[in-house]
DNA sequence: TCAATAATTAGAATAGTTCTTGATATTGCC
DNA sequence: GGCAATATCAAGAACTATTCTAATTATTGA
């Protein structure tokens, strides 16, 4: 295998600026990261991985890159709902609408005999026993 | 109106136990908070509202309680998903299937034009700008 | 009644994230 | 190119939600 030694991994070429954001060094390892390998990795693994390339980062940074990314649309942040826990006497299985003007959680059921394969495509073979549906958005004033 | 000085609050009767947790003082007035106001408090929250009946009710307990509410099923938590944050570069909107066994989030896709209305009871006017879908389970080994 | 068990409490500990402040880098303008 | 204005980054403190620990109190069952 001809020796690799000169590149520490594969050279994803990432442009100078993307929708507007300035492609700091910092930001292009970050986001190379996530393209490299889709794991969906958190910031402190993000973190861990970059530390080679970029030995004086720090957490800080990873975590203001990575909001960077996910303000100008590079990036998704998944479980974005950080917030505290809230609970529910409503035992039926539902989802949470939440209205952000008010900020108040409308709970969201169910039609009956729903079928989630209709609308995703769910992995081949995978047997569902949790869902988390959380919607945000307004009520039209009409 | 008939003088209530008596009743700090309106009786709903909580049964001694439900469905093999003993209720205790603190599980019922928590229990009873829960479905009195719907409106998905948080822990927090809930310890507030708790301690005009319970005055040296600690959260840590309210945090105790409401966990065996939901071991035993009897109420639900509501974004559960307090691990860290996950980012990914798949702009495409989508939802995520967390396989328990190995720890693994597979990106689930929407079929193409989807209708959320499909499978849920949207409130009427509902106009949604964020879709959050987490699913779980398993990957049946055919 | 009394030992065994379960529940509660207070506070310390933890994890993830955000904030603050100062240092560094980059850009646009002359 | 030189330099001020602005953006980014680093380090660590601070914050929030939650869990853990150890000690106290309550409940149950023999």
């Amino acid at each position: 295998m001809v020796n690799k030694a000169t590149h520490q991994h594969t050279e994803t070429e990432i442009p100078e600026e993307i929708s507007g954001l300035r492609m700091t060094r910092q930001r292009q390892e970050i986001y190379r990261i996530l393209i490299e390998k889709r794991d969906h990795p958190s910031a402190n693994e993000v973190f861990m991985r970059a530390k080679d390339q970029l030995p004086n980062l720090s957490l800080a940074t990873v975590y203001n890159c990575l909001e960077a990314l996910v303000q100008h649309g590079i990036i998704k942040q998944v479980n974005s709902e950080r917030e505290a826990s809230r609970y529910c006497p409503n035992l039926r299985e539902h989802g949470h609408f939440y209205e952000a003007e008010t900020g108040t959680i409308h709970d969201v059921d169910f039609k009956p005999g729903f079928n989630l394969a209709d609308i995703l495509d769910l992995p081949p073979g995978a047997v569902i026993d949790d869902i988390e549906i959380t919607l945000r958005g307004k009520l039209a004033t009409s």
